[in-house]
DNA sequence: CCATGACCGTACGGTACCGTACGGTCGAAC
DNA sequence: GTTCGACCGTACGGTACCGTACGGTCATGG
């Protein structure tokens, strides 16, 4: 959107940014140089002026997400005071945004390119590390934490993978927090997070509890 | 393996299958039908013949699968008398599937091609169904049966998904089948699926948990 | 005012693929 | 033993992209 008309030189950063929107849209495939050329309204000759080639222009692209992706949907949570409801509404953001961006998800199905790997192997340790941290101020032992950090990303993995298969499949508009929270309820070992619990009712956030063993 | 050279005419089939494995490695961008000629030691004056062109030839590969991949490992778990146990090891089968044949993962890559998609919506609703049935027989009432199955299956996607992109953070090895039950127990309700349980212990599988609302 | 360097346009060669045209082969059936 | 059809080889044109070469423009500063 704004498509930039007026400013007719181009920074390095700008490739950078309709890279990562192509690959949104059309995966890695989609990170073309004539076809981003093209939508900037520009041709190749820019191109190769800022980037020795087209490794570079996803190198650069994903440099970006890698810093910018992960690292302020952790600092949006950090706000929060209180852990349970950390966890709670970093799910809740997460979800959110990866609904409306498909650029997480492309990353995904990518893995076995070399470049996008090892960013993801990073990212992915570093939001299971952050999960599993949640999860030892609820009060778990580290392994256990590590366990119920690492189950809770794999669902949300899951999910919106589905989100995009079969859409209609998963819980949306009015049953999408209830679920989302129930869910969390299992994963937190709350008994029977799925049981109906009256009209209008999300779970109490209680984080009352504490510690055993220890 | 067999790279099949004695038998110099194909049939369809050799060509879906080929079609399939190439997938597997490398993507839908791999059903090229160049290379696949070449990898089959003939030439595209045969794939012409069979097929009237590449999306013809994805058609069929998907299919294949669709009716290969899913119902196979349904039977096979159909076999088991106890519903609890049918559960357990249809997870961990799935899961042994998934880690020796990149082909699911990689069609879930792609689940942006209309084709790709319109099997894995097929495929989807089938498994998420069957789990949800799973969890009924276990005494579930059919909507919370749904919801816990739709866990158990978003959790079994991350989980391979991760398997690709981070395998070093995943439990493996000895630590896999205790991990497994104790995913599994959570996601049952069993309190505390994480904790120690004593050395060499995995859960007893009781499927005693009949029925409630009758 | 003109020289310099950042930036872009254009034209080209190379590659990897899709799909078509058509000629060749080879076994079976009559 | 010729004919017929299933099957394959080869050659070609078309497309979409990567990367290079090089010439053009335009602002800035000396």
């Amino acid at each position: 959107m704004a498509q930039r008309q007026q400013k007719q030189r181009l920074t390095a950063q700008d490739w950078a940014d309709a890279a990562l929107t192509a690959m949104g849209e059309g995966g890695l495939a989609a990170v073309a140089v004539e076809p981003l050329a093209a939508r900037l309204g520009t041709t190749k000759g820019s191109f190769y002026w800022h980037f020795a080639n087209r490794a570079a222009l996803i190198d650069a692209a994903l440099a970006r997400w890698e810093e910018t992706g992960t690292e302020a949907v952790i600092d949006r949570i950090e706000a929060e005071p209180d852990p349970e409801r950390r966890l709670r509404t970093l799910f809740a953001v997460a979800k959110a945004e990866a609904a409306e961006d498909p650029l997480e998800l492309s990353l995904l199905a990518t893995a076995d390119h070399p470049q996008v790997a090892a960013v993801l192997r990073r990212v992915t340790e570093r939001r299971v590390a952050y999960v599993a941290g949640l999860f030892e101020q609820l009060g778990f032992p580290p392994e256990e934490a590590r366990h119920r950090g690492f189950l809770a990303y794999t669902s949300y993995l899951g999910h919106i993978q589905l989100a995009r298969a079969v859409p209609e499949a998963i819980p949306s508009g009015a049953a999408e927090g209830p679920h989302l929270d129930a869910v969390l309820d299992t994963v937190l070992g709350r008994g029977d997070g799925f049981s109906s619990r009256g009209p209008g009712g999300a779970p109490a956030a209680r984080s009352d509890r504490r510690s055993r063993r220890g």
